[in-house]
DNA sequence: CTGCTTCATTAACCTAGGTTAAGAGATCCG
DNA sequence: CGGATCTCTTAACCTAGGTTAATGAAGCAG
């Protein structure tokens, strides 16, 4: 553990107090759980097809997890940026080996529990099966929410939308992985990104 | 409270069982939370806008859940067969109103619990958080696959996919509506039903 | 049985977005 | 400095799947 884990701890010790009340014991006995991992830049975190039973907070870097068809084609699944989890979670839940990758778009810092770990945090305390709750809660949200951009918005208003959320971290991301993400080309991003559509007759660019 | 409820409540409680360890006191708290619904063919159980505060769970009969567009098109989100949960779960979490409606395809009986009354069942016992942990975990597993779906599937794998988890129920489910929850036009569905590329060469349909 | 309505099929045509390929800036490196 | 290598852009062309519309089958009311 280097000295910058402190920070980190501390910043994530702050962000789970937000969502649950944790008592200072359990939170003493989650933080001797947690270990440090340190990635360069193009370095892949887990594999697809393969168990990991990890789950990292990325505490500074970047990420992004994809699927890889049988022809060796990537997918951008999502980008995990500062502040979020990124771990197989489907596939930790289920015990079986995950079905996609993560790579590091930049060299990146994680704090990390392993699920053994959380799941002796379960049987410890309520508190953290309530936390565990609402992670999934909210994972679940998420998720939801891009399965219904998909299935009801088009290629344009799917850009609008991750860069409602990405739009802080656009300039971090290339092009063609973002084009990934929303599931169009890069040539069709480009267009896009050329000549919007105006829906509402946005206002000018301000200075 | 009529006959047919002592055996819906049977039930939910063998698959609730499978799921956690339910002591026989909370067994009894929840039960008297139940309540029942039966709607009519063609009958809206929630709507989208609205706020609604139940989760429902299909004892018998059939319900699919579809967002509706500005100009009044229904997009099929999924669909509620026996033994499974509906409701505006997102909706629920964020206390805020759905952003789908569900509608019966047929006769339909439901078991309801008030989602006021799960979070009681939150703070009364442990069971019931890690119920809920595992209800929500699992829900996002079966969105996140969707979304899969979505991003790197064609239509005529969706449709595959739409059959694996729906073979027993397609015929009571119309095949425009099937269509909309892949994402693709009633004709498209046609042409693929119609003609299915082979990709392996299946055996013949044995008789 | 007849007429109405709902759903599936089929064909003709159309469009959103994919593919290929050819530059043009960057960035990096020897 | 000059070349490699990446990424983005643009244009030409192509295709998966949408749209419209006509036809037919099946259910149902009277």
């Amino acid at each position: 553990m280097d000295i910058s884990s402190f920070g980190a701890i501390e910043s994530l010790r702050s962000s789970l107090a937000k969502v649950v009340a944790i008592p200072p014991t359990e939170w003493l006995a989650f933080a001797r759980m947690l270990k440090f991992r340190k990635l360069r830049k193009g370095e892949v975190y887990f594999r697809q097809g393969e168990r990991f039973d990890e789950i990292g907070f990325v505490v500074r870097g970047l990420l992004y997890t994809y699927y890889l068809d049988a022809s060796g084609i990537e997918t951008v699944k999502y980008i995990a940026t500062e502040g979020t989890p990124v771990c197989p979670y489907a596939a930790l839940i289920q015990n079986r080996p995950s079905h996609f990758s993560a790579k590091c778009l930049e060299p990146t810092f994680l704090v990390v529990l392993r699920y053994d770990d959380l799941l002796k945090l379960y049987r410890r305390h309520v508190c953290w099966v309530n936390m565990g709750r609402i992670f999934a809660e909210r994972l679940f949200i998420l998720r939801e929410e891009r399965e219904r951009q998909f299935q009801t918005l088009d290629a344009e208003a799917r850009y609008q939308c991750f860069v409602e959320v990405f739009g802080k971290h656009l300039e971090r991301i290339p092009q063609y992985l973002i084009a990934s993400c929303i599931g169009i080309s890069p040539v069709h991003l480009s267009r896009i990104r050329q000549a919007p559509k105006e829906s509402t007759p946005h206002p000018q660019p301000r200075l």
